[in-house]
RNA sequence: GACCCGUUCGUCUAGCGGUCUAGGACUCCGCCCUUUCACGGCGGCAACACGGGUUCGAGUCCCGUACGGGUCGCCA
């Protein structure tokens, strides 16, 4: 049997974290048994869908390089893969219950009739559960009275305006398209005995079910979309990498049972993915240990990738991606990144003049005695230096630093803010090199012009 | 409220009856490296929810309680 998985995003929104793990899982367990990964649009809520939300969803999907073998614009011979698309399909299904005796009338809409009997859910995640639909569904719980009232079992599978209902597309389509394993949240785990109901209704065999933990926020709330780390497209506008998102996601709630904790592409992953190591209980979303999985990753990404990867952030802030001194200053940048956005702000200084400077770090400067002799001293040195390199641009700080008989840290500071505005930044040295001898002698003069005259 | 699932450091987790005075990682703190900021190296703080069983022996198995999450829609 071919494992064939499938993500069935619903285009009412974003790319939400949870899903984008799902959606991993699911192809990691499809490519890791050599398996078919199916994408299927859930659109029939037509008041919510919008294409806009379509191609936020997939393109995100394609960042992480999820790719998928059917699906849109893969196409397949299971389709259509809108379940807007899909209405015959549906109407066919419901006939057969029709057929069976299976389904009523309800005030125009139609119910499906559930079986009073147990019904037992063997997941590969959470173990087996059992439920009497009939039971558990007799009642209900009225959010606005805080009671439980009278409630129909049966449920509902069709509207009466003709639409039908999750549970019943759900189904139907997992069947139609050979899904083998329903990979997903576990917050659907308790509307799975519903779901093989109808499959045993169809006569059709059962899926293997795994249901996924939930990822929540730190203090244990529901993650929702405005919170930190939440929305896929965040990563990708704020210089995350592809692979370390994966890399999170695939770590929250999974683990290979070794210590290994960083993986550097969905192959590695793949290398050691089992559903056997998914965890049966809840994660909290910790974004610091996120941006710290993504600075390893940048610490290894090859040159090649990394400047291909930060292109488009270089670009935003004006930086040519191919002038000559980029990749040195890549290389400066990488040991201090958290994410490509950051690289930017680090290599800056060499790419314009119109420093921001920082200001609790140019009173750390000024405030200090001798400050103007320091930096006119220093503006000297460092213009008559006649070996424009990393050593001998330390000499002449060096000499500097001798010849008002101070030493060097106090030399590097100033320096430091006078040329890179701030007392943080990358390794202060290279960074002059870099920016040059001209820019780095004036800009050294007019700060002593502007803060301390 | 009923039903379902879960519970190891603040967080992600290892652990599948003795090797656990509970291991790793993030965060935080200290030290070292560094004539700067980081990076890096070393070290430290910090957990088996609680109560009963079962067993020679329980983080590991069973039951209960507490807590957390989920479902209970003509949303998906």
């Amino acid at each position: 049997m071919t494992v064939r998985t499938r993500f069935a995003p619903s285009p009412t929104g974003f790319l939400h974290i949870g899903g984008a793990r799902t959606a991993l899982y699911n192809w990691l367990y499809a490519r890791k048994h050599g398996g078919k990964f199916v994408i299927r649009v859930e659109d029939t809520d037509a008041a919510r869908s919008t294409d806009a939300s379509q191609s936020i969803i997939l393109d995100g999907l394609r960042w992480l390089g999820l790719e998928w073998d059917e699906g849109p614009d893969a196409g397949g011979d299971n389709g259509p893969y809108f379940q807007s698309q899909r209405h015959e399909i549906y109407q066919a299904y419901l006939q057969k219950l029709k057929d069976s005796d299976l389904v009523y009338d309800d005030d125009g809409a139609v119910r499906f009739r559930v079986p009073d009997k147990e019904i037992t859910v063997n997941d590969a995640i959470c173990g087996t559960v059992t439920v009497n639909l009939k039971k558990t569904g007799s009642t209900r719980w009225d959010p606005e009275a805080k009671k439980e009232v009278e409630a129909n079992p049966d449920i509902v599978i069709r509207r009466p305006d003709g639409s039908f209902i999750f549970h019943f597309v759900n189904v139907v389509d997992d069947i139609e398209m050979g899904i083998t394993h329903v990979i997903r949240g576990e917050d659907h785990l308790s509307n799975t005995p519903k779901h093989i109901a109808l499959y045993e209704a169809f006569g059709s065999d059962l899926p293997t079910f795994a249901h996924i933990p939930l990822n929540l926020n730190k203090d244990g709330s529901k993650m929702s979309k405005r919170d930190q780390g939440a929305l896929i497209h965040e990563y990708i506008e704020n210089g995350f990498l592809p692979a370390a998102v994966n890399n999170y996601m695939a770590l929250l709630g999974w683990s290979s049972g070794s210590d290994r904790e960083l993986y550097f592409s969905l192959d590695e992953i793949l290398e050691d993915f089992d559903l056997k190591g998914v965890n049966s209980s809840n994660s909290k979303f910790d974004f610091e240990k996120c941006k710290w999985m993504n600075a390893e990753h940048i610490k290894a990404l090859p040159a090649d990738k990394f400047l291909q990867r930060s292109a488009p952030f270089l670009e935003s802030e004006g930086i040519d991606p191919k002038d000559s001194r980029v990749p040195a200053c890549l290389e400066l940048a990488r040991e201090r990144a958290e994410t490509l956005a950051d690289i930017t702000k680090v290599i800056l200084p060499v790419f314009t003049d119109n420093l921001e400077y920082d200001q609790p770090s140019v009173e750390k400067v000024v405030s200090k005695d001798g400050m103007a002799e320091v930096l006119s001293t220093l503006a000297t040195h460092l213009a008559e230096c006649g070996d424009w390199t990393t050593d001998g641009i330390k000499a002449s700080i060096q000499a500097a630093a001798e010849s008002l008989d101070l030493k060097m840290g106090a030399f590097m500071f100033p320096c430091r803010v006078a040329t890179m505005g701030s007392t943080a930044g990358a390794d202060l040295v290279p960074m002059l090199e870099l920016i040059g001898q001209d820019r780095v002698v004036s800009r050294i003069r007019d700060f002593k012009e502007k803060y301390l005259s």
